[in-house]
DNA sequence: GCCGTTTTCGGCCCGACTGTTTTCAGTCG
């Protein structure tokens, strides 16, 4: 049982409790101890007893009900749970609008059960009947069904910053002199986000008009003074907060997130003898301004470092902050190299001279052409004798274009026996190989681990790519072993890639975290298929920030020299 | 249910908006 199912057990017991009406306090206990696990860079599974009390919200009793769940798949007090509402009911906890006591009432008072009785209950005005519910509840609520398939659920981090930049831009337009700032999991560079939320400081009342009436909006969800929210075409909800100038660095903080940082940041504000809001940071005594115009200005008054938004997670950096220990973060602009991508020789959809010349005037300083095996037959994949042959013209080519070396490379397959794609001298006579699994995805976590331990021990592997081989929103990684990999590729000086397409950032944040730990040297890549994804690097270098990575763990932050001498096959 | 340089008991983050209300509960982030 894997981290991730071990967090929706969790975490659905917290829905029940809710339904149940039952101590708040406990609810959050199972949500925090759900939200820190599948985050752990561990699995719960091979950690002793003594190991999970140690995880930060996890007591006596929780660690009990783990060691339950991993020894047996089930925990009785879920199943008691479950016992006593139909599970369809969790369905209804989802919907735009309805909570738990909602959920709760639609059951006691109706008998519904799922989305279906619910729509008809409400078709026939049934639900009016009920306290608390009248008319206009009753066709929010078929509207929220309505757009359940469509609003549903999160979304890539790519799409969410193009959305919010447009309109960010729109609003700009109406309020040139307002800060106007995309905050929430957008700003901490989550690798998916469920809405966009827009911060404006010092804009006029106008703005709020502007947003309601902003062309893409598709429905109003609500409107205020200071807050509004609307769903725009294509499925996001978007938010809109209006505070005074004055109070740019609080709301900053608070509308940054993510919840668990600020729930823990307002907890030290409160045992310093501050409350802490949107709108600044007061004494509790007499209420008095501490801190509010600056996020730095607030960070100080608590006695912290200014924390970079994508650590904001509660994950260590408040400690971190406090003993002025938070790492020097990874940017875009320290990685001068790109190892991973394509040409029109297999799927790509440019040369390798274009290809080149892109990744120069986007600040690269060498790149690695890194077509691939011939296992990948749908892509035109390479045999030997033609990945020599594409070879010799890649370094035909370095040298040709100003101010980018060159590096001919291949992305070679791991075949489904552990073997490699392509024969050992051709492999040899290459200045990187890069080797990934692209098929036989479902075999069981033993196979899988083994199979990728032979391509670590293979000495003319330089990097694993996408190590996990998950696609966000789409598919899960495949069953492996992932502290294996990270010891084999620690001990053999094989790099794991951060590969930087929109929907992989593979490794993610938490397993690159936990690699570089480990002891693993990382690399960001962009396998672009065209030039215009080289610029994916940017979220692959947004996945390593929130990894807690610096310069150091990411070999290709490297000068050209000193990255060829850090590749496996150069190293002694 | 967790947690402790004030605490092993008594706390546990904070505010805006909506709908159905005669002062507030529920939802959301």
């Amino acid at each position: 049982m894997n981290n991730l199912a071990i967090a929706r057990v969790l975490a659905e017991i917290g829905d029940l409790l809710e339904i149940k009406n039952e101590n708040p306090f406990k609810i959050r206990a199972y949500r925090n101890a759900a939200e820190t696990i599948v985050h752990l860079g561990t699995q719960v599974a091979e950690m002793t007893g003594a190991e999970r009390l140690a995880i930060p919200g996890v007591g006596k009793d929780l660690a009990g009900k783990l060691g339950e769940l991993v020894e047996t798949g089930t925990v009785r007090y879920h199943q008691e749970l479950l016992a006593e509402f139909p599970p369809t009911i969790l369905d209804l906890l989802h919907l735009q609008g309805v909570g738990p006591k909602t959920v709760s009432l639609f059951y006691s008072g109706l008998g519904i059960r799922t989305l279906d009785e619910l729509r008809q209950a409400a078709g026939e005005g049934r639900l009016r009947a009920l306290k608390g519910m009248g008319a206009k509840k009753e066709a929010l609520i078929l509207k929220a069904l309505d757009e359940r398939q469509r609003v549903a659920g999160r979304r890539l981090l790519a799409e969410a910053h193009d959305a919010a930049a447009t309109l960010v831009a729109a609003l700009r337009g109406h309020a040139p002199e307002a800060s106007i700032t995309a905050v929430g999991s957008l700003r901490r560079g989550c690798e998916t986000c469920g809405d966009i939320d827009i911060l404006a400081a010092g804009a006029p009342a106008a703005i709020m008009e502007a947003f309601t009436n902003y062309q893409l909006v598709e429905r109003i969800l609500a409107r205020g003074s200071t807050k509004s929210s609307v769903l725009i075409w294509g499925g996001f909800q978007a938010d809109l907060r209006v505070v005074p100038r004055e109070s740019l660095g609080a709301a900053l903080q608070y509308f940054t997130g993510s919840k668990a940082h600020n729930i823990a940041l307002r907890d030290r504000a409160i045992q310093r003898g501050f409350k802490l809001n949107e709108y600044g940071l007061y004494r509790l005594d007499d209420e008095s301004l501490v801190a509010g115009d600056s996020e730095e200005a607030i960070y100080a008054a608590l006695g912290l470092q200014w924390i970079p938004p994508e650590l904001r997670e509660n994950r260590g950096e408040i400690a971190a902050a406090e003993h002025g220990t938070l790492p020097r973060l990874i940017a875009l602009g320290d990685l001068r190299g790109d190892l991973h991508m394509h040409t029109t020789e297999t799927d790509g959809r440019a040369d390798a001279a274009t290809m080149a010349s892109a990744a120069r005037h986007a600040g690269r300083e060498y790149i690695a052409i890194t077509d691939h095996s011939k296992a990948l037959a749908m892509a035109n994949g390479l045999d030997e004798t033609r990945a020599l042959e594409h070879a010799r013209r890649i370094r035909d080519l370095n040298g040709r274009i100003e101010g980018i070396t060159i590096l001919a490379g291949i992305e070679c397959d791991i075949r489904a026996d552990g073997s490699m794609d392509l024969a050992d001298e051709c492999l040899a006579a290459l200045d990187i190989v890069i080797a990934s699994v692209h098929g036989a995805f479902h075999q069981d976590e033993q196979t899988m681990t083994e199979r990728i331990l032979a391509a670590i021990a293979n000495p003319h592997v330089d990097v694993i790519a996408h190590p996990t081989g998950r696609l966000i929103l789409k598919r899960e990684g495949y069953r492996v072993n992932t502290a294996r990999i990270f010891a084999a590729a620690a001990a053999a000086g094989v790099a794991l890639e951060i590969n930087s397409q929109v929907d992989r950032l593979d490794l993610d944040d938490t397993l690159a975290r936990a690699a570089r730990d480990r002891g693993v040297k990382l690399i960001i890549d962009s396998d672009a298929h065209s030039p215009a994804a080289l610029g994916n690097l940017r979220w692959g270098a947004l996945t390593a920030r929130r990894a807690w990575l610096e310069p150091g763990d990411v070999l290709n932050t490297l000068p050209v020299a000193d990255f060829r001498a850090a590749l496996r096959r150069n190293r002694r």
